[in-house]
DNA sequence: AGGAGGACTGTAACCGGATACAATAATGAC
DNA sequence: GTCATTATTGTATCCGGTTACAGTCCTCCT
């Protein structure tokens, strides 16, 4: 079934058809005609071909490490719902880190004709390797926005969270509430939130000329609870008075192992996180954490996007730091 | 940057290209020839090219509920990573339990001329309305599976959990526990899975000859945390010993209600879950609750799927059941 | 009535690959 | 060296829409 054969059985040609489908100029005589064959025989046009022809798609790649981890289910949900309203439609894609996937998500990606990117992912130092790719994708007018990690000289828009404010927030609270010696877990170093999270951790503790123990830093594996549980326990046997978790879910895993080894929360040991994932306010101890205005974050980056896509927003890339809010409850 | 343009370069005709494209029978030496200019140019085919000529697709459409909901991250990374595996993109949909949407979703996938959808909704009784449709991806030899509805006399496969006997068996170890009036709290009563957990319940009920009261049933409202806040505290006030809530997030929703009237758990009121999501393991009072094999079956649906696409698999749509696993923990 | 000008419609040329079929080159047997 | 086979390559068409361009048909004036 084909707009020819629509054509045919309406008496018209494959134009008319196709004016139909595209709200061109139509008698309403011959438009009704032709849209209640269309109804009849449940057509529906290929956007293979639609696209094929058009200079571009209507399709948005959303790129991020881990649908598991829960900060980004509801980043998708606010990207899905935006582009639903806007007619794109989402594609999504897991990089787990990997380059290698990475790599592949976007040569698919631009397979599939996407209009532009979100990049939520930030795969560390050799990361850069990828910018020839990006940069392929800004030559064929594909507009990115990335959240996730540095631009690198990319002309694209940067919308993100302020990470070194945050944990810098983080750590002068804990400080504030007397503990003293104060440690640090966060994922692989490399990666551009870790390295701006460990310097505002270090930037606090300068601050009120604490001395800095690289012994009880720890900034490798993963941002999982898993890691939280393994590195939480190192920690604790080096008798640390509080953690700063680089995201909740360490701290979720810290304060599970804290639970098995009989500490106490937050008495004996005091734990902070970085997202506010959902799970941080039902757990045991509801954890005091940097809430990352992730919807608005996720808001701001898809509009821009589709903005400059529709030629609406042409000023040049931005940067947009957004603050996190700590928000104190029960576990430090 | 075209085909035509790397044939060009190479001195060859563009089905040469092609043919290097898709591991065509070529000359080693041109086939390296060419695959040095692709590489050189950064060339990458157009798909809406590639599938405006091929008989089908390599997208397959994955349409859920909500990603909010925390069972479906689990699902939407299973799909992926198979679907990444053997080379397939996958196109996600939310619904948000609305037929309206649905519906959409399902126009943009015929559009996208998906190979397959995996369908995890049920928009309750009137989603018979959306038959007409799903016929029309049948006959046009879409495969589909589904793991969230009855098939309604549709020639789909169908993998789902046994939501009677998952609820069956809660009821019972609340019985058996000595809990005498329990009460029952889910979902829409329209949809699928609540019809079949409210009928296990009162199975259950009914085998030990305890009186069925409808006063303390409640089946309308979404599986969500707030309904089960809402719903936690009528049925509190109505004094039962026990309530089983239809999922995970209505039972921690009863939880917290219980917890701002000072009703101790588990001794004053029991309280079972069902899917056994992350969080479940992790709030303050462990959830009973029954764990729903959701990566075995998402696995399965996703396999059979590709099976039937690739012309693999070719017997009789089945139903599969699988059997959820009691998870006794704190709250009951 | 004769035209001007706009509304509507049709014709045909793309878009960028895949592939049937035809043509040519290479290989091997005798 | 010749010819049958097979391997390799090229030509041309098709996939299903969009759209530039060229009509055709009205409507409304003078």
């Amino acid at each position: 079934m084909t707009i020819y054969d629509i054509a045919k059985k309406a008496g018209v040609s494959s134009a008319t058809v196709s004016r139909v489908l595209n709200n061109g100029t139509v008698k309403t005589a011959t438009k009704k005609r032709v849209l209640r064959i269309i109804e009849k025989e449940n057509f529906v046009p290929d956007n293979t071909a639609v696209y094929l022809k058009k200079p571009r798609t209507r399709k948005i790649g959303f790129i991020i490490p881990d649908i598991l981890n829960p900060v980004y289910p509801l980043a998708v949900k606010v990207i899905h719902d935006i582009l639903r309203d806007r007619k794109y439609q989402l594609i999504l894609g897991n990089t787990y880190g990997e380059i290698k996937e990475e790599r592949n998500i976007l040569d698919m990606m631009q397979r599939e004709k996407v209009a532009g990117i979100i990049l939520a992912t930030s795969e560390g130092e050799d990361d850069s390797a990828l910018n020839p790719l990006l940069e392929n994708f800004i030559k064929r007018n594909v507009v990115l926005v990335f959240t996730g990690k540095q631009k690198n000289g990319l002309p694209v828009d940067f919308i993100s969270i302020d990470n070194f404010s945050g944990m810098k927030k983080a750590t002068e609270y804990l400080l504030k509430t007397g503990n003293k010696r104060i440690g640090f877990i966060s994922g692989d170093k490399n990666l551009w939130v870790t390295e701006k999270r460990l310097a505002g951790y270090i930037q606090a503790l300068k601050n009120k000329n604490v001395e800095i123990d690289p012994d009880i830093i720890i900034t490798e594996g993963q941002y999982t609870m898993e890691c939280g549980e393994k590195w939480g326990e190192v920690l604790i046997r080096k008798k640390v008075d509080a953690v700063v978790c680089g995201n909740d879910l360490l701290a979720i895993g810290v304060i599970k192992t804290a639970g098995k080894m009989n500490i106490r929360i937050p008495e004996e040991l005091s734990v902070t996180g970085f997202d506010d994932i959902p799970l941080a306010s039902l757990i045991k101890h509801p954890l005091t954490t940097l809430r990352q205005p992730f919807e608005d974050a996720s808001r701001i980056a898809c509009e821009r996007l589709i903005g400059r896509i529709e030629g609406r927003l042409t000023e040049k890339p931005v940067d947009i730091l957004m603050e996190p809010e700590l928000i104190v409850r029960e576990s430090a």
